[in-house]
DNA sequence: TTTACCATGTAAAGAGTTACATGATTCC
DNA sequence: GGAATCATGTAACTCTTTACATGGTAAA
């Protein structure tokens, strides 16, 4: 009973490392980039959290280290191995754990009857200004190919991210507009 | 140098407590079953983090508990004081600070070109089941209410209570649409 | 030469989950 | 008498953020 197996990681951000990695080998830098630029809206972190977890799936050998040319410059191009794509598919086909949904906004708007109608308002206008924001910011990411044809191309390897992309984008866009309408109905009888 | 200022609670937990005890006083267990009957899908919260979080909230001085009755059994209410409900309405009218979303399906979403179509379907068919099932879970908190009155009368306390219910709703619906879609797609062409 | 970008970490603390532990009351 | 519910917590661990720390390379 005094035995210690190593405890299940269970975060995701381990999974989302090595998927990035099947795209092609990277640093812990070009890691965080490929987060804010393919798949931040859906998941990220800090290079302070990116960097120990490439280690632990190093020790797991999940990924490995290229061979380094020695020209001086501190650097670590990982790779996936086989193991580690076994593990990335088998976590990408279990069914997702269900935790607690957290929602920060939907909590406020809970409450805003605590607030005066001005204030709410003012709190309704700016979440509308932060989803266009995401709104915008998704632009960016479609951006790079060509929408309708990469959709139409069901062997396409982007489809996935795109429909991830799209997914993304149609819950958000409801969101949107169900804050604008209570905004209106806040300034017109509120 | 040396000063050690009291580190800030970012957290929303202690908000949505103090918002709980708006409502009405409770013990720790009063408030563990708010969450998972009113606001469960925007903020819920084991018992283990629960307690704690009413003690500092108490050594804030922005709760108390009601004076007990020595009726043998170990149990502490709570009320929000005056400075609570203050604290409260300032968090409430703040802008929300920024933080990464995260998003595990989308995630999976992502990533969904390594597994074969097969497996593609399944994990699409486990998403939709998945927010059919947060669907009529809301059905059971906003059934308590009537739904059209509550939203027609705007100085009704519980308009935003079904506001934040409706948005939840419709940003689901949203999903749960889009990720139908991407099934029917798959299924005929992939 | 200085600014932007490349590159990698440690330390400390806060936030959240899981497992464990205890005991009273109420309803059947 | 047993089960469900009421009620409160501690311990250990994992996950995430913030602050700090360092140094190389490339372009203007």
């Amino acid at each position: 009973m005094t035995e210690g197996p190593a405890q299940q990681r269970r975060t995701s951000l381990r999974f989302a490392i090595l998927g990035l990695l099947t795209r092609r080998p990277a640093t812990g830098y070009d890691i965080k980039r490929d987060f804010d630029r393919t798949i931040g809206y859906a998941w990220n972190a800090h290079d302070s959290q990116i960097y120990p977890e490439l280690r632990r799936l190093e020790e797991e050998g999940l990924i490995r280290p290229e061979a380094t040319k020695p020209d001086g410059r501190r650097r670590r191009t990982y790779r996936v191995t086989a193991g580690g794509r076994k593990r990335l598919r088998a976590w990408l086909a279990a069914p997702a754990e269900r935790g607690f949904q957290r929602d920060e906004f939907l909590l406020r708007l809970f409450f805003l009857q605590l607030l005066t109608p001005p204030e709410r308002a003012s709190v309704l206008r700016l979440e509308a200004g932060r989803l266009e924001d995401e709104l915008r910011l998704l632009e960016t990411v479609l951006g790079p190919f060509d929408r309708s044809g990469a959709a139409a191309d069901t062997s396409h390897a982007l489809r996935w991210q795109l429909a991830a992309a799209r997914v993304f984008e149609a819950s958000t866009r409801a969101r949107l507009a169900s804050v604008r309408q209570l905004l209106e109905e806040s300034e017109a009888g509120g």
